[in-house]
DNA sequence: TTCAAAATATGAGATATCTCACATTATTGT
DNA sequence: ACAATAATGTGAGATATCTCATATTTTGAA
């Protein structure tokens, strides 16, 4: 993780009018931070200290169930809050977070300003807005998932996680991110190259055949 | 509706320490409404001008499909938030919200008060916290509920949505929110009757075996 | 480097769930 | 009261997905 100064710092902070967010003084408190793709934004079982704001970007949640195993929860995107629910609770159960492409956030550091933050209208009610989006979009995504057959979802996910055309993920996880079976992930995957909509190489599934893809994404709309 | 008055409104007001929940005088907005089984909080379509906190019952929340069908969301359990969304967007009900059992809640008249709300800050951080696990909780449900047959995941929706040992509920309503097709929703209802845990009647299918039920509905955990 | 663990891969049979077709009851508006 | 519509119920074959067994490759830590 980098902090942006000078020119490129100021290009975020003035392009995003982030005295909006705040009746107080926010200036003290904030960054513009660059996170490589790759890198973790938060570690599970951290105290986390940092609010952030990601303005540019992807990434990843992941959590840890009991029994040990990891699963990825979903994707997120820009322009999005991270940390929001362990300012809220004062919470250990920090989820982790990983970077899918180049991320540039705002990151407030909450030590000074906490108080401050629960204190002030105009940042809550953004952040309830937030959240109650997020609230709807996880039921929207729920009903229509159930709805649909791998092969459309998949499509979806692949759209979404791939990378200059290139789709690239442990089939582990997103066997779990999708609610299907290893095996069957694996078989649906072959189908798509028997269909000549991705191509199995050494870096990757490469992407041969967008419009296809799309058409099936689509068809969960 | 029935709007309580008297010793009944006193209880409920002194028991929940209504005055916690916010830092201005929202004695002049509120009541304490009681809801008949079955009756419609909000209509969908409706301009809301309450928002309601359910303090005891239970209800189902449903959505209309841009292509006319109407399905079952979510299952909402006191204590909870209702009409928030709406509050923070300025919308029109997109969702409509039917009493499972007789509920109570506390109404506030939005039309008087709804700016001095949303500057409030303890008021719009307990919303946030409300929302913040209503998402949580969207999440773990829609990754756990992938990942389990319709016999485990009918079986606690049974008792979640039965009353009196009775679960009557639409099947054309129910196999939508499931996620499955009538076809297979009566298939595994039979099953159920097979095996004595429920034995259909006249007025519903009767829960037998309580037991088992609940045994097939923990093992989603 | 080496070895154990994790990830990848594939086959084969089982099961959960779907689609469609059709018949039989409720419900509801007029 | 009646027709139209919605809800219920059932059969049969198709498909999506799972489980399990087992082999190979990659990865990470000693």
């Amino acid at each position: 993780m980098q902090k942006l100064t000078g020119e490129e710092r100021s290009y975020y902070i003035e392009n995003f009018q982030i005295e909006d967010f705040f009746s107080f003084n926010i200036h003290p408190y904030i960054e513009i931070c660059k996170f490589d793709k790759g890198e973790w934004i938060f570690k599970e079982g951290s105290f986390p200290d940092t609010l952030y704001y990601m303005m540019e970007g992807k990434a990843k949640l992941y959590m840890t169930h009991k029994n040990g195993k990891v699963s990825l929860i979903e994707y997120i995107e820009a322009p999005c809050f991270m940390g929001e629910i362990e300012l809220l609770n004062e919470a250990r159960y920090t989820k982790g977070i990983q970077t899918v492409t180049e991320t540039i956030c705002l990151s407030i550091a909450t030590q000074g300003c906490k108080d401050m933050l629960l204190a002030d209208a105009p940042f809550l009610r953004r952040l309830c807005v937030f959240l109650g989006e997020k609230a709807s979009k996880m039921t929207s995504k729920y009903t229509q998932n159930q709805a649909y057959p791998l092969e459309n979802r998949l499509a979806a996910f692949i759209q979404l996680s791939s990378d200059k055309g290139i789709y690239k993920e442990k089939h582990t996880e997103i066997c779990e991110y999708l609610g299907v079976s290893y095996r069957h992930l694996l078989y649906v995957l072959a189908q798509f190259c028997e269909a000549n909509i991705l191509q199995k190489k050494k870096n990757g599934y490469h992407i041969m055949d967008e419009q296809r893809l799309m058409q099936l994404a689509q068809e969960i709309q």
